[in-house]
DNA sequence: CTGTTAGCGCTTTCAC
DNA sequence: GTGAAAGCGCTAACAG
């Protein structure tokens, strides 16, 4: 017992004004003596804050996911706040899609929206919610958000490719039946067709199949691309993938094929995946866990400001990883390779060449270093950066 | 206003006994129209709980942790339990070692400790903790736990690998310096030793080397155990890495140095990832997100029940599966191979062979089929499967 | 079956 | 600079 009242000790602890420095001290050591702490569930009650922010996402064990969370982390934990996680149906899985907002708004003092596709209202209505909400990786009319500008991470890839030579550009990416709503791969796409347009090229149908964002999409969709082989249609030289996961199951697939990379097809993925670099593959990095501490901030400044800010919306960028995975043009085009040809026409590793391509051999990006300084797309200015 | 007292109100909304069918009606529709939600804040105030469990672990963006938090994330929606995220310092990163055991009493009915060195009272001592704790990946005196054996572990890829014929095997995984109390690699190499000695093969301390559980470390590993080449050193045959991130990292320090896979050496994983076939590796897989789902009902259960069980620990199975990664001993042993060959060598793809071995060529375990019946070792019988 | 009464542990006026 | 009093929104115990 410090023997004072709790309106002193409740100061005291919370280091407001109006306490003076010796009673300050005695009630610390009383309260670290009695191994005292101050329940949040009273406090909230009072303050109508409870010092925690919720997170939703569709998963949480792909990397993409986990990483942002980890930035997220950082500097709620830094700043005192716990961190909610909330599921939200998406795919398959069969998950509470109807998350309740209300119960939401009452355990958190703000929301986090990671890669939700707030368009479909029938996922969760984020704006009945009467807290602030930031989204990360898309945006939503009237809301804060940071994301990467996805239609220039189309075109950069498709670009570097288009470089490289290659005039015949698979993407495979499309989002699978369910999730227009999710705008991701869709803007991605459209890169690639700006890029592809611009250097006189028409995008060919053809070449654009879904696969979702999984390993196995990409790997099912190059085998759907190839089943096209025949008919006189044209082998592609060269593949966008929409992420990395993507990438990496259409090159397990382009081995099944015993094509090789980059010597038969390019293959160009995105995201800056930490796996990436094993499979030299070529990538559009994104900052990842950057964009969660930035979330982050941009969603705590908009709790603990009053008037509240207008919402703003942060871009950050994105940059090329060149690797072994993308190459010039093969001499000799669509060699009728198929399904056919034997494993005696092997002659090298999987991947061509260097096991890495000078320089940029084996670049693991430090996150924050790759990351341009996020330029403010909305009105208020934000310094978010570190 | 459905007109009704708020106890009424309270009973009804939480499905007590004791109401009439029409009031609970009337209420239901009520709170349904003025989107009444009761404040958790409040409710934890006067029960004392507050239907939310805390996870505490070193890391969110591996694969391991990530996968076991949707397992328990999934359990713990459907049983109306909300989720709260708790970093703990372990490695370099520079987080919050202290994390205040007193303000987590107050915020969660029960935790669950994923990979936690609870031995290392530095980090976290949850002893002095009021709420119940179930442990997953490792086991603690006097708590419920979930997790593999990990002796068993170590021996099932060691013996895959003497079976293999192999004599002369490397375990590349020891802690590093700081966390001996964390025993997971230290029953692992426990299990090697074991299966060598019993057949009659003395571990040779030159083959083992110290990686932590990253691809880094694996590939650092891997540089500094052939650095040991000359002196009349024997190369190892085969390589067992305490995890696949580390065996991955193995394997592309041995593309670096122009030795080919299982030609040359032969790599065995432990855990399953979801990326392992994407390197045809061979790995000692565990249930991963199953281990969360048991944890997470071993701990519920634990909360609700009264009086409290003893607590209990649950072992889960592990199964080899069997890829492209290992193979028969080479016949030219130890041909100096050593960073002065020339890519002129190099005449296969970095993966020998086949793409993928007979059978097994891709397996990717559905997770909870590949879990023997999980055997309960303590006491209290808990048949926690689905 | 339903309503009344306390009181959970804090924070916040408002006196002193 | 400190204390007293009221009340945040619920639930539990007891009446009726």
């Amino acid at each position: 017992m410090s023997g004072f009242s709790p309106a002193t000790v409740s100061r005291a602890l919370r280091g407001l004004p109006g306490v003076s420095a010796s009673t300050r001290l005695a009630v610390e050591e009383a309260a670290q003596q009695l191994g005292y702490f101050p329940s949040p569930s009273a406090a909230a009650l009072t303050t109508g804050r409870t010092n925690a922010i919720g997170l939703i996402a569709p998963w949480v064990s792909r990397w993409f996911f986990s990483a942002v969370i980890e930035g997220v982390q950082e500097v709620l934990t830094e700043q005192g706040y716990d961190l909610l996680l909330y599921p939200v149906g998406l795919t398959g899985d069969r998950r509470a899609r109807g998350l309740d907002t209300r119960s939401l708004a009452k355990r958190v003092d703000g929301l986090l929206a990671l890669n939700v596709p707030l368009a479909d209202p029938s996922v969760i209505s984020l704006h009945e919610l009467r807290v602030p909400v930031v989204t990360i990786g898309t945006a939503v009319q009237g809301m804060s958000g940071v994301l990467v500008d996805n239609v220039e991470v189309g075109r950069q890839a498709t670009q570097h490719l288009l470089d490289l030579g290659h005039r015949r550009i698979a993407f495979l990416g499309d989002d699978l039946d369910e999730f227009n709503a999710f705008e991701v791969a869709g803007d991605r796409h459209r890169g690639y067709d700006l890029a592809l347009r611009s250097a006189g090229v028409e995008p060919d149908p053809t070449l654009s199949h879904r696969t979702g964002f999984s390993i196995d999409g990409g790997e099912a969709a190059f085998h759907r691309l190839l089943s096209q082989l025949g008919d006189g249609w044209e082998m592609p030289t060269a593949i966008f993938a929409v992420c990395d996961e993507v990438a990496m199951g259409i090159m397990y697939a382009i081995r099944e094929h015993d094509l090789r990379v980059p010597t038969d097809l390019s293959v160009v993925g995105v995201d800056g995946h930490d796996f990436a670099y094993l499979f030299d593959l070529t990538t559009v990095s994104q900052p990842v866990r950057d964009q969660g501490r930035i979330a982050a901030r941009l969603l705590l400044e908009q709790i603990n400001t009053r008037p509240p800010r207008p919402p703003s919306v942060v871009s950050v960028g994105s940059n090329l990883i060149r690797r072994a995975s993308s190459g010039p043009v093969p001499r000799r085009l669509t060699t009728g390779a198929s399904d056919a040809i034997g494993p005696s026409n092997r002659r090298g590793p999987a991947t061509d060449g260097p096991v890495s391509p000078a320089g940029a051999r084996r670049e693991k990006p430090a996150d924050s270093t790759t990351t341009p300084v996020p330029r403010v797309a909305a009105s208020s200015g934000h310094p978010e950066q570190q």
